[in-house]
DNA sequence: GCGCGCCATGTTAGCGGTAACAGGGGCGGA
DNA sequence: TCCGCCCCTGTTACCGCTAACATGGCGCGC
């Protein structure tokens, strides 16, 4: 393909208006497929544009019509697998509806994201997708000004802004306490990441110790790591725990990952798991399918919660006007091979 | 914080004009941090921006100013856990560029491919990474007929459009086999997808078989998968190879899971790795580390590739002139557990 | 005391589209 | 034959911000 415009102007409509000898307005309602245009007329500019090369400017669009057909969605981190996982369930919620996902990433912190909330904010997107309840006073302010929907997931337990969808973390941590209890284990360890901005991994711990608590048990003892490979960090941190403390006779993982190292650990090292020695993570990440023992974990319903949140704000800025729901998704305990059965 | 601006019309920068006494103009040199503005002025000016929660509109700035400081990123998926590593060094490496990076995704379909590609370059950014030297031609033609620098990342093993970064996975499948037929297997399988648009895969297993070819060896045998939890597929598919070939003495997988899956397969049977049989991934995943015996991988050069890409993209938008660079990284082999030793 | 220059601020004219309304021509019904 | 309506196309006025230029006031040197 040639390059026929080359001059150092940039093709605007009027470019192709006056390829195609009709105003630029009629070109304009050709790209957008609106309003009638004749037959003829529609394939003759169709015809310029594309010899031009022409892609429509959605800048002056946008400000010409204030429609953005942009929806932010700002999560965490991505090398974290759950994200990804409800981002392509956005993504293809998303696909029909014109809206487009854009994604803004924050690292855990509170102030790279409202930093990132504010550069997207300045876009004037249809609708935000926020991870967590927490925010900084002026993410929160900026979320309460605006007045495109809002929807914040993966979590309940909190006051939101607007919609909110997710699972209670709390509970989930609280179940699995129940669970681990009712198949006969008592001297419990914990092993989790250090990240104090990690609220959901916070809350799943309280209600764990909370649910531990009921059956009259405190943990027994608990490590907690930072950074580095998880699975690495899974073996480690197990095998640092089981040293100072042999008679544990089970353990629960902040997450899959860790729980999957702690897993190989127990193997490699001939503990029978789940009789001497009981795990469990959380997420229900099928990436691990190909173990030889399932860990037992409870589903995040990270999908569900994609499309559901991708749902909420489709319908609103189609002029659905529900506001402020609280979808609470349930999610379910899998015990797979690494709690022993009653 | 109260909601101070309730009227129905957005907030501009009138708006703070008016509040803070002074033109548009000179609230627009605040807000950017441009031009002379006399400190109690620039103060009263961001003490009402504040108090009206005034965030700017970056789609009238952006036309007004024709410049947009986005960098699109295009890659074909998120959930490979590779291209979430390159995403995070080019959002590091933007980091201080005032550029930020926008991620869309073609899930290694060139029709989508080059629809994200149109939807993107409508928003006007200044610079695409774009994963891969393949595209249909409407594509290529819509990125040579753009003026922004444009990166294509990942692999060398073509024609590129303007600045490539990324390494020859040709040689990385040659080397590979160099070194396997090295260590002296000579019975040799290969797994791996069986997307015919994974190029970059595609190009490993040809310059693998070629390497094979140098030392008159062909493939034993080969399957191919779609879909599904890696881990999972990789112990399936290796069963199945070693079920219809017990006599192999080496698997070449086309990446890092699959691999790992097939190690946990042949650790369950009581397969010596790696003196019955070696194993080989490709990519050199930290996710990995974790495991008992490191597999064998060649680094992609994941990260190095994200942060030149990044880099190209800001030096040019900054006004520097190269084009059309094409930078090689060398992939590192890395023996690992599962290749015996000379 | 005057003019020069400079700092701080204001004015004007778009950026490239689209909403809303304005025509013009052909065709059917009266 | 003439009117009215509908289909198609054009005109006008912004959308919210910024580049570029204009301006006003004040300090300073001679």
């Amino acid at each position: 393909m040639t390059r026929p415009h080359d001059l150092r102007r940039p093709l605007t409509l009027r470019d192709v208006s006056e390829a195609s000898g009709v105003s630029e307005m009629t070109v304009s309602r050709v790209l957008r497929n609106r309003g009638d245009v004749s037959d003829a007329t529609r394939e003759r500019v169709l015809k310029a544009a594309k010899t031009l090369g022409y892609v429509p400017n959605k800048i002056a669009g946008a400000l010409a019509s204030q429609r953005v057909n942009l929806v932010a969605v700002i999560i965490p981190s991505l090398s974290n697998l759950v994200f990804p996982k409800v981002l392509s369930n956005i993504s293809d919620e998303l696909e029909d509806t014109g809206l487009q996902p854009v994604v803004g990433v924050t690292n855990y912190s509170p102030e790279k994201e409202e930093q990132v909330l504010y550069e997207m904010l300045s876009w004037r997107p249809s609708g935000v997708i926020i991870a967590g309840l927490e925010h900084t006073d002026a993410a929160r302010a900026m979320l309460l000004n605006t007045d495109i929907p809002v929807v914040e997931i993966m979590d309940v337990d909190g006051e939101g802004i607007d919609s909110v969808v997710g699972i209670s973390h709390r509970r989930a941590g609280l179940h699995m306490a129940e669970a681990i209890i009712a198949a006969g284990y008592r001297q419990i360890g914990f092993i989790g990441t250090k990240m104090p901005e990690d609220h959901r991994a916070r809350k799943r711990l309280e209600g764990f110790k909370e649910g531990l608590a009921k059956a009259g048990i405190a943990l027994a003892d608990a490590e907690f790591y930072s950074g580095g490979s998880a699975l690495a960090k899974g073996r480690e941190m197990t095998e640092a725990l089981l040293k100072r403390n042999p008679n544990l006779d089970f353990i629960y993982y902040s997450n899959d990952m860790v729980g999957a190292g702690g897993l190989l650990y127990c193997r490699d090292h001939g503990l029978d798991v789940p009789n001497q020695i009981g795990l469990a993570g959380f997420n229900g990440l099928d990436l691990l399918d190909g173990f030889s023992q399932r860990l037992a974990t409870m589903d995040a319903c990270r999908g569900k919660i994609g499309r559901k949140a991708a749902q909420i704000v489709a319908e609103r800025s189609q002029g659905g006007q529900a506001t402020g729901e609280v979808i609470e998704m349930e999610p379910v305990l899998q015990l797979g091979d690494t709690i022993r059965k009653p």
